[in-house]
DNA sequence: GACCTCGGTTGCGTATGTTGCAACGACTGT
DNA sequence: ACAGTCGTTGCAACATACGCAACCGAGGTC
């Protein structure tokens, strides 16, 4: 709809990846140099990004200030932040915080794992609905008419040999996931890890967040995943009883 | 520069402070309700803002998503992680990881201290360089000719009644703090609080950051506070030594 | 040391994108 | 049912942001 602000927009995803030269950035986002440097300037003003030397620019303070603002604010983050960073200091697994938007998982906080795998994830990075632990308990968390018009208008596209592939599946695994209460993706997302998922509930009992252990196939096979169920969905009740939820259901 | 990306920067400043509607994000700025509807529009498209219901924004994941991305691209922050977390943990007061912007000082990093004082800082946040332990590390490792610049041409708004108010007795305070290898803020930006900060230095002994512990001043007086510096001190030359600092000067 | 290239910067005229307006519509609460 | 509030749309006028081309300044090469 605005021109000049989706090109700045555009922009600062390009200097998100790495400190850009001018005229490549010009070149990527298919406008003159000149144009680029005066957006550049105007972001540079609200420290959007700043210059590192005369040739590079980067993302400055304006960023993270505002992240942070827009994290505060997120308050499931905070509610479950000590039982899940107690589930992570027990396990030494990665644990994953994330809530659904406009057809997608956000990652909305991460406890990084002690064994040092790295994992592909970040707070703020966006992952596919249909492949994650965490996807598949948001998903399942919905209305039946919104889950059913969610999984059908889906893309579903498979990263691995175990990704579901098609609605129908997609569905019959998320009846299973809201009967059994937690969720499994067994290397649907990447090959070499598998994830369990459990929800976050709220004052009503609606699902604030899916909550996640990410784990390597090679520290522990499908069913020593299976086994750390139970201590996922403890930290998870725990979580969900500081964001107000209470046993016995709706309370009003 | 340019006036709509302007604006829409200028929003997202709004909306971070906490969600608002249309027309108040309109009056607030002095635009066309149409006008910062087609802004947000394209801020949403980009994720960037978040809407809630109908009537309210947030902002949105790629806030996060960005601001990780440049924090992670910080090495500075990576590196001192390690030791800066173990300081909080063996102290248990907060810790600020700091570097000088354009004229002030941004935090990049935080960790909590055990004892729950709330203390207005935030990572992304800026405080200004006169009353701030960070600041003065920071200034006090430039080159003479610079810090005089920037001492005489800064501001000197006393927080407190202890604020250094003038060039000066500035000048004077980094020179001893250039002598002494820390600094400290003696009340100086906040009543309440005390704080002692020491440089973290990378591979040519230059100033990467600087770290600081701040402690409220119920919990300990002036001269408990400076017993705290040794320990500080420990944790910044390990900081530097994981930023590629060697103990004896310069290796080319 | 002079030349050349590459990248950043500036001024300017034009057209394009953006703005404000006013009318519409959806929703809330009385 | 009505009034008030707030979000949304189409349109025409204008200001703004655009691309161009020429100008610098620095770094590298011969």
């Amino acid at each position: 709809m605005s021109q000049s602000l989706d090109r700045a927009l555009t922009l600062l995803n390009s200097i998100a990846k790495d400190a850009r030269t001018l005229d490549d950035l010009a070149a990527e986002i298919g406008v003159h140099k000149s144009t680029v440097l005066r957006l550049l300037r105007t972001l540079e003003q609200h420290h959007f990004v700043r210059r590192e030397g005369t040739r590079y620019y980067r993302l400055g303070s304006a960023m993270f200030d505002l992240a942070n603002q827009a994290l505060d604010s997120i308050d499931v983050r905070r509610s479950a932040q000590p039982a899940l960073a107690a589930l992570n200091a027990r396990t030494g697994h990665t644990v994953h915080l994330a809530s659904y938007d406009d057809g997608e998982v956000v990652y909305i906080d991460k406890y990084e794992g002690r064994h040092s795998v790295r994992m592909y994830s970040r707070v703020g990075k966006r992952a596919p609905l249909h492949c994650t632990a965490v996807g598949k308990v948001l998903v399942a968390a919905m209305a039946p008419a919104r889950r059913e018009e969610i999984a059908r208008s889906m893309k579903y596209p498979a990263l691995t040999p175990n990704t579901i592939t098609t609605p129908e599946a997609y569905l019959a695994e998320l009846e299973r996931v809201g009967r059994l209460g937690y969720a499994v993706d067994n290397a649907e997302h990447e090959d070499f890890i598998h994830c369990i998922a459990a929800p976050v509930r709220g004052a009503d009992g609606e699902v604030l967040a899916a909550a996640s252990m990410s784990v390597p196939k090679v520290l522990l096979d499908y069913e020593g995943l299976l086994a750390l169920v139970p201590d996922l969905r403890a930290a998870t009740t725990e979580a969900s009883v500081h964001s107000g939820w209470t046993e016995n259901g709706k309370g009003h």
